[in-house]
DNA sequence: GCAATATCTGCGGGTTCCCGCAAGACTTGA
DNA sequence: TCAAGTCTTGCGGGAACCCGCAGATATTGC
């Protein structure tokens, strides 16, 4: 038994790596690998079956290798390490997750124990682990704010990418109006026309605002507009 | 000689004190604080003069606190140590600097050796150390792009924030032609014309694509608009 | 089956954006 | 000092955005 560790960062590598060896005592070769490229390549060739994935890498992101991971081996389990909770990492993850895979996500600021624990579950149990932070954004609401539903986030990335109405339309294959409704609707969520200071009005454009707010928010993240751009480029590039 | 320790990593704190009290075996206590809050508290009250500080944390950034830090203290003498060499980081900071301050620039990807030579040299030689890395981005031109001057990356931070062209010349003081020829001029260095796929003309709105280019470019990250935000709000709300 | 609710769609118009054109204001250097 | 360049400002217009209104079309619950 195999554990594959994709992580940039030098420290938590070295930290990974015995904690490995130590939630798992009975386990083989501990691989290691320091961006998500590489990543892809040691799970293709030495064929592991137990990743341990950090999110935010340089080369190529952890939701990125993961899911050409688990599209040559659905069977993988993966457990997420991540620094953060941002709304855009659990979306993206609950995203590419395969029917019936196995995976965990657990933030580095949990204890070692938590850690261990959940490398056990996950790799031995086979059972999935979610962070309760986590969970708790995955069903929506987070914060006062209301959460959005799918069809609202899809829009959001489609604006965030700098699409016009017109062509978000086509992408989308609706009318423009619906488009426009769909927007509003999210204007209203994210509370875009909420003002700083008092009588400022008109002082927003809606929909950069909707943007940033939604950055602010970790709704959205830089990663996950650069996904949505190279899935832009394919649909569009054909 | 104190020395000050402001990071939210756990793994890195403690990698950091060792190499601190390594470096510099004739200094004092080394103190930390795990955000940037709790960083600018200690700064107060242990009035250490030596920092080393993360820039990417919760509570608190560490642009925002260094800002504080030297606003009380200027002397202060601060080693940024950061995972990342995002132009928006490099602006930050460049931005806050006080006149005359000794500070460093190290990114958490450098050996050892380097940090443990940056941090003499910043702490008791009073140097400057800037890594290479971000020096490049420092001074302009940014792989194939030309870099920004100050007046454009000014711009390009007030539309991210979703303000419209008419607020955007009130602050400024411009009228609203004026904006819209810098803006102009951002579209054009951000190559925010070129389009992906071919017959692909009003594809997009030009000032949401220009903050989604940035952001991917990292010209611009969700700090650098969390900060301007504040400001925003600060000067708006009296 | 039949309301009740939600979503999609077209129309119209007020606002904002994007930008070509051209005249003034400012810096820079020989 | 004058010329060349850069920056600012106004005007005008076509396109895109934002959105109220209202009818058409699902979807849901009873």
């Amino acid at each position: 038994m195999d554990v594959l560790i994709v992580e940039d960062d030098a420290l938590h590598r070295t930290f990974l790596n015995e904690a490995v060896r130590a939630a798992l005592p009975e386990c083989g070769q501990v691989i290691e690998a320091e961006n998500g490229l590489k990543g892809e390549a040691q799970a293709r060739t030495s064929r592991v079956e137990h990743v341990v994935m950090d999110l935010q890498m340089n080369e190529r992101n952890g939701i990125e290798a993961a899911r050409t991971i688990w599209r040559e081996r659905p069977d993988t389990k993966i457990l997420f390490w991540s620094n953060y909770s941002d709304e855009a990492y659990v979306r993206g993850v609950a995203r590419i997750v395969p029917e019936g895979a196995t995976y965990g996500y657990v933030l580095k600021s949990a204890s070692e124990e938590r850690l261990k624990l959940a490398l056990r579950s996950v790799f031995i149990e086979s059972q999935c682990v979610i962070d309760r932070e986590v969970r708790g954004i995955q069903q929506k609401s987070f914060g006062n704010s209301p959460g959005l539903t799918d069809a609202e986030y899809e829009i959001l990335v489609d604006v965030a990418l700098g699409l016009t109405d017109k062509a978000i339309a086509q992408r989308k294959h609706l009318s423009l109006r619906s488009v426009q409704n769909r927007l509003q609707q999210l204007y209203e969520k994210l509370g875009v026309y909420e003002t700083p200071g008092q009588g400022s009005e008109g002082w927003f454009n809606l929909r950069t605002r909707a943007v940033a707010v939604a950055l602010s928010r970790k709704v959205l993240n830089a990663s996950a507009i650069e996904r949505a751009e190279r899935d832009l480029r394919q649909s569009a590039g054909i």
